[in-house]
DNA sequence: TGCTTATCGATAGTGGTACTGTCTAGTGCG
DNA sequence: CGCACTAGACAGTACCACTATCGATAAGCA
């Protein structure tokens, strides 16, 4: 199979797969001349799940390669691998600034209490605890107290993706690796759309003010967002 | 309160200030001459809610923006809020491929299933269905599985958002909107960190193959991933 | 009144990311 | 033989979120 094959097997541009051989996420063909790439299968599976990483899980190109590197590296172990994929699939959200030691110590007195236990380094702690930060320097210090229920949230979600690398079967290293580290990109989105389902439920379950005056299904005059912010 | 102490209490630069002013996203002071504004503690808290939502909560300047318009504008029905703020928030995972019919009818029969009504625009579907797909496409359609659980954990941590909006009290409007929107911009930050903990937590509960080689707490050979890529 | 420092508003420039385009030189195939 | 296709290198683009600079004031102080 050729580039332009290739290309079209993946719905990747041409442009676009010789960017990603550049950067190192998609390995080379077997090099036959001077002026012909053979690709195969692989080549086509690995393009896949480049842009599901990029596209669905919003990694970056950086983040993917990572990832792409620890599922690739048959020394590392799976807990590593691990690792690398939880900072590639958190960085967007690693800001500079340093949590407080006051939500630092909150996330740590929650992790008693549930009896969770981790390396100092998880990078999930300052993220939360950040969010903590947040919610008191916009004065809303009560939404602190959301933590525990999405703590809940959190470990029913975990414990079914751990499920689901464990079916994979122990043998399969490669393929472990692979299920922990799509899980946790592509769980990220699957959360989210699902909360965004729920939330809209929930929220006309309780029927908030307002909940009245929206378009029946069928007037389809929607309130704008434009997300290139032309809005208002 | 001039310019330079509006920075220094925000903690964003001038230039950073003067940025927000053009863009909308900061309303103006008072001008009391031609070189002179006044500005307050509302554009205090302001600029902090800006920095919450851009930072913590990973919006785009252009979606801060119109989920700001929302929470300003009086009229505005909560409800309607509510759809700007999810809209907003989710931008980033709005691809422009459509997700498939396949797809789509999984995340229908899941609504039915929980008895979830939305109305047709809710943009977590397309989202949750694109995940589908992607599972399929890197060959891994086991993974749809996940879906009853997390849409689980969404139900949960959406019960939650919803109790901390009613809690405020439903007689202040803007107060409410913007619980609804900062709660669904900063929770997406506050769910993945937790999330974060937890599968570590899990995952060397289940002692998986690799845990025990994990560095003890001390040893501080990190594998390393370097977000700006240059990994391996 | 003169001088320094701050500010306003406008516009231009920067750095990062993820491609996309162009070019040269070299095949494969009908 | 001719022409579409290809490899590989590198320059260019588009967008984003700032950041820097500038001329024209204007306020505070001596």
């Amino acid at each position: 199979m050729r580039i332009s094959a290739l290309s079209e097997q993946s719905d990747v541009t041409v442009a676009s797969i010789k960017f990603y051989l550049r950067e190192g996420l998609l390995f080379a063909g077997e090099s036959s001349s001077a002026t012909q790439t053979e690709y195969d299968t692989r080549h086509v599976a690995r393009l896949r799940l480049i842009r599901a990483l990029i596209d669905v899980g919003g990694l970056s190109v950086a983040a993917a390669k990572a990832v792409l590197a620890a599922i690739d590296d048959d020394a590392m172990p799976i807990v590593y691998a691990f690792g690398i994929a939880q900072h590639a699939v958190t960085a967007s959200l690693a800001s500079s600034s340093r949590p407080s030691d006051e939500s630092l110590a909150e996330v740590a007195a929650l992790k008693a209490e549930r009896g969770w236990q981790t390396f100092e380094e998880n990078p999930g702690e300052p993220i939360v605890a950040r969010v903590l930060d947040a919610f008191r320097a916009i004065g809303r210090p009560d939404l602190v107290e959301l933590m525990p229920a999405y703590a809940e949230a959190a470990e029913l979600v975990s414990r079914a993706d751990l499920r689901s690398v464990v079916e994979v079967g122990t043998d399969d290293r490669s393929r472990m690796v692979e299920t922990v580290v799509v899980g946790m990109a592509l769980g990220d989105g699957l959360f989210t759309g699902l909360r965004r389902i729920a939330q809209e439920h929930n929220a006309r379950q309780l029927g908030l003010p307002g909940s009245s005056i929206v378009r029946e299904p069928g007037t389809d005059q929607e309130p704008e967002i434009d997300p290139k912010g032309n809005a208002s």
